[in-house]
Order: C-alpha cells, then structure tokens, then sequence
DNA sequence: CTGAAAGCGCTTACAG
DNA sequence: CTGAAAGCGCTTACAG
C-alpha cells in the first residue's frame, strides 16, 4: 500500500486504465470501450469514465494498445531526396489527420537507389506494425517498395504517382489542366511565343505538364516552334541553361513557361544576368509554389499544388481503412484543386 | 498443429521470438540476450540464435519491446515554423542516427504559440513513451516546453537555442566566429564599407552574428556606420526592403553581409531590380546555405550550418543516455564546426 | 450493458 | 552461462 502511494506520488508515476477504472469503479474493460467508442455503454457509465480520465490526466499507453489490438496508431511516411519545401508540406498535412484521430507520424527517408531499399522497408513496417504507409515521388513509383508493402499486407497511399495510377489508393493533382490554364493565362495577356521548359523525363507530371501547354496553345491555333520547347530537369541549373539558349536568340520567346519552379528561378537568373527586364521584356511561369518563388524578384507567377491537402487526404485514407476492417475495398483515387497564383513576373508583352 | 503450419505459410505471419528460440533449440531469454548484446552467452549459443533469427528474417515488435522493458525506441522531434531546409536537414541527420541503433523518428509540428502547446507535449510523450525528444529552435526556447519535459523526466537536446545554453544538453555552432570570419573575407577582399543586416531580435543568434561583424571590423580598425546596420526579420522582404535603402545612397556599401540567406536573397532581388551588377559593384554574402543559394544569379557566398551533424549528434546523445542509466549527467554541450563558402555573389570592389 | 480471463511479444528480476 | 515465471498495459474473444 505504502508502495502504491509513493508510486502515485512519484513525478515518473503513470496512471494506467487500471487507475482509471478504480477511479470510476468499473472494469478495466468498461473504460477500454468507452475511450475506443464502442456501442453498448450507458451515457452514465460514459461519463463516470470520461470524468477519471480527465480527473487523472490519463494517457493510453501506445506500446500496450498496439501489442494487444490490430493497430499500432502508426504511420510512416517515405521519402527520397524530396524538394525540403514539398516534404515540409507533406508531412504538416499529414500529421494534422494523425492529431485528430491519436496517430502518430514516424518518417522513413530511404535511398531508392539503395541495393538493400527492401530490406529497409521489410525492417520497419514489420518492427513497427505500421498502420498504413504514405509515399511520395519518386518513392511511390518503386517497384520494389510496392511489391514489399503488397507482400506485407501493410496499406498504402501514393501521392501524385507517375506510374500504374490504378495499382493502389492514390491522391494528386491534374497537372495537365494546370499547365493547360497557366498557358493559357499566358496567351491571354497576349503571348504568343511561349518558351517551354521540360522536366526531368522520369516524371509523369513532366509529360503531363507538356500535354497542357501543347493543348492550350492549340487552342488558340499557336504551335511552338521546336527550339522553344527544352529539356530541363527540373533543376535551377538547367533552367538557367535553357533560358541561356533560348534568350540568344534574337526572336526569343516573351514569355517561358518553365514546368518546376526551380527551372524558372533559373530563368529569371538568366535574365536578370541579360539585363532582360522581368516581366515587361519577359514573362516567366513557374510550377509548385515553392517557398522561394516569392524570395526573388519580381517574384513568380507559378501554380500551387495543393499538397498539404494531398498528404491530408492520404492520411485520411489510410485512418479509415485502418479504423474499419483491414479492407479490400478496391483502389481510390482522389484529385485535388490547383491554384494559380500570377505574381509579378508575367505581363502582357511589350509590344503586346 | 496444422493451424501451426497454416500460420507460419500466411504471408501477414509474424516471426516472434519464440519462433527463433525454437529454430536455436533455445529459450527466448536466451534470444533475448543475445539480441539485445548483452553479457554472458557462449559465442556458440550467439551464433545459433543469430543464425535462426536471420533463417526467419526475424524483426522484433517494438510495441513489445517497449511494453516490457523501459525503452521505446522512438525518438520525438518537435519543431515549429522551420525553414523546410532547415528541418529536412535535421531529420536527416536524426534518422541517420536512427537507424544505426534501431530507433525511429516521431515528428511533431507544433505551434509555440498555441495555447494548448503544454498539453499537446505532455500527451505526445506519455503516450508515445519517447526516449527522447530533439528540439530545434524556437521550441528550444519554450519555458512551456521544456519545464514540461523536465516534469516528465523525459530526457532532450536542444539544438542551438539562444536561452539558457546550460540547463540541458544542448548542440550547436559558433554564430559569433562564423560571422566573424564571412567578414573577415570580405574585408580581405578590399571592402571598407560594409553594410550588416541583422537578423529577428528574438533570436540569440541575431545578436552573435552580430558581435562577430563587429569584432572583425574593428579588428581592422573598421567602425560600421549606423546607417548600414539595419534591422531586419530574416524574411527575403525584410532584407529586399534594407537593400533598397542602403544602395540608393550614393555612399551605399560596397558589400552587404545579412545575417540569413533569406535575406541576403532579397539583397540580391534589389540589386537586379535596381541594375547593380553582383559582385562587380556589390558583394553579398549570407548565412545559412540553403538550397535556394546556388538557385539565384550569382550564386550565393554564404555560411554553412553542420545541421546534420548537429542533428545527428544530438540523437547520439539521446540513444547513449536511453542505452545506459537513465541518467543523471549534468548537461553536455557541442560545438559543431561551420564552413565559409566564398561562390559568386562576392569579389573585390571596383575600385578594390 | 458490463466484466473476468487470456494473451499480444517481449524484458525484468530471479533461480539454478 | 541458461531458463522458467511474472508482468508491462492494453484489447480480443467470450460469458453473463
């Protein structure tokens, strides 16, 4: 008994549903399906236990609920070599869904070009009992790490995957009409050569972004001319180089749609080293919204992805399905809202 | 038995350590032992079980792990507000320590200016049970925070905070001789008149890199004009909005060092808008070397921060004291090294 | 609607 | 040097 109380006492102490159910005089059992809201509990008894919960400031202990159920309130996000401001992103959207259903987000940055990625993957979901996985490009789009979290039987979501969209739950953006509507802001303002900067060729958004531009530029009956349209990828570096190539010549382009936005920060380098006057002498377009387009002047008309949203939504997914039965239910697919954000590097054209 | 057979055939079958001590002919005390290193067992008996444990890729639930014994094998890091460059960094450092100890690394965005940000601590730690918590600043700096930490006896390591620098653990680098030496550089390129723009007054190391400016000028007889020590908040506008006053005067600096490369971004943005050739007419030098440093026209002198290492280091110091006693050392510092990278935004003046 | 028992997969004392 | 027992704090069947 003295033990008991020093224990209490004790600034280490911690209470257990034991101490919950003593404090409301019901079973362990009776408190367990009150805070994991079960059916088939008196609003009374509900709230007896709610009460010595709070009373005692109790917190399940994680370890314990994950040994002994089907969950381990865990969910792990992999990534590789990713944009700092696209995982930042991510990762809030994630963990905002894990506040609000007790989960927790453990990250797992990998190397997919690692010989042992598998080995890594194997390693922590089944350490972990990780509830549900979510995979970013170019992660999302690894065989090998498909095929080990199918094999484990662990759910996953892709964001914005490149390849076999149907293969499993995934969520994204339309990143065709996205640079379909950017280009055509572009020849709204009376654009009509329009430089364009492609990504890297692994990509799926890279060919999908090029479908958008070619598509709004037929519309309005304009085709771009060969040299205007470049292989970047995706970047600053070779934005700068692109935009090097192109601004030589002396019937350039008055605007250059660039489809990251460190390519276009490559071109306003470009430019700005040319003393080419942005926008009035060109107009430049980006892609992402990252951070920095609004560090360099002017700053960067671009298109925002939603990823916050994204990562939220795959969380979302992957809390349900593990809520529920760990379902079969066939693969989702969820497309999220672009912006479009003109800042202050496009303009209508000088002789526009 | 057939269950037995069906089971071990199951592709979500889990091996478990009786499985091993099985295979090893062994008890799982004996498993246990070995997997965890500890004393006493016959090189022969550590071979047999590490041979089955390998047999059946054998991976310990670490919910058990962490239910039995006083590890959990997961280590928090808390943070608030980053730069995504600067917190991506961190995480790689941690995970890298990580994984070399089998932990895993819980990330927990909180906001230090929420009123519940007591709560939302207390909760993450007594349900997760974290072995230890990193924190990067401001959070480093929260008396909410830490008080909390130290309440709950769970151990942390702050990385460079500005307050307090003994009442933990803490890592970091030397703010005042990293600035020191920038300036030094530039004042060895031939810069008489150079421009400063501090940094948020909130944070320690505004003051520090400041300090270090100073020592380096007057080291070489050199008093900064107030005109060019400006206040600035580490955006990208803050130091867009100091360089645009100090270049319009006639008398502007030959050089500007801003305390963050954010700024020193903006610094770079005004100087292209108001056709200042960098480095010709202006150096500029910043701190911090993010990502977006090489990403501008010229690319960017700066000061590289060891973030991974001091990440890395400080998860060291977190598994070790989890690994031994939980123990009651007295506080640790390190000093980590920075790094001076001279690129293209600085030169020798013209008239140099 | 509520509870007593068993067990999740490990580690911690304790024997031998 | 090795092992049998107890128990960590919960949830999962199962009773009543």
């Amino acid at each position: 008994l003295r033990a008991e109380i020093e224990r209490k006492l004790d600034v280490l102490a911690t209470v257990t549903i034991t101490d919950v159910a003593a404090r409301a005089g019901l079973s362990i059992k009776t408190v367990s399906r009150v805070l994991n809201r079960e059916p088939n509990v008196t609003e009374k008894t509900r709230e007896k236990v709610l009460e010595a919960a709070r009373a005692l400031d109790y917190q399940p202990n994680l370890s314990a609920r994950s040994l002994a159920g089907s969950r381990s309130f865990l969910i792990g996000l992999f990534f590789d070599n990713p944009s700092p401001a696209y995982i930042n992103d991510v990762q809030l959207g994630a963990v905002s869904r894990c506040r609000e259903s007790g989960y927790h987000l453990t990250i797992e940055p990998v190397d997919t070009t690692a010989p042992d990625l598998e080995r890594t993957v194997r390693g922590v979901i089944s350490t972990l009992r990780l509830d549900g996985v979510i995979l970013t490009p170019p992660v999302c789009d690894d065989e090998r790490v498909l095929r080990t979290l199918e094999a484990h039987g662990t759910p996953f979501v892709r964001i914005a995957p490149d390849l076999q969209p149907d293969r499993a739950p995934r969520v994204g953006m339309d990143d065709e009409r996205a640079a379909f509507e950017m280009t055509l802001n572009l020849i709204e303002l009376g654009h009509r050569r329009i430089g364009f900067i492609k990504g890297h060729p692994d990509h799926g958004a890279t060919h999908l972004r090029l479908d958008g531009f070619i598509r709004a530029m037929a519309r309005h009956d304009l085709t771009p001319r060969p040299e205007d349209v470049m292989q970047g990828w995706f970047s600053s570096q070779s934005g700068f180089e692109c935009a090097e190539a192109m601004l030589e010549r002396p019937d350039r382009p008055t605007a250059i749609f660039a489809s990251n936005d460190d390519m276009a920060l490559g071109v306003i380098a470009s430019a700005n080293r040319r003393r080419i006057v942005v926008p009035d002498q060109l107009s430049i377009a980006g892609f992402d919204n990252t951070p920095a387009a609004v560090t360099v002047w002017p700053h960067l008309s671009t298109v925002a992805q939603p990823i916050f949203q994204m990562a939220a939504a795959a969380c979302d997914l992957l809390i349900s399905r593990a809520a529920n039965s760990p379902g079969q239910e066939g693969p989702t697919a969820r497309l999220m809202d672009f912006e479009i954000i003109m800042r202050d590097s496009t303009a209508a054209p000088d002789d526009g």
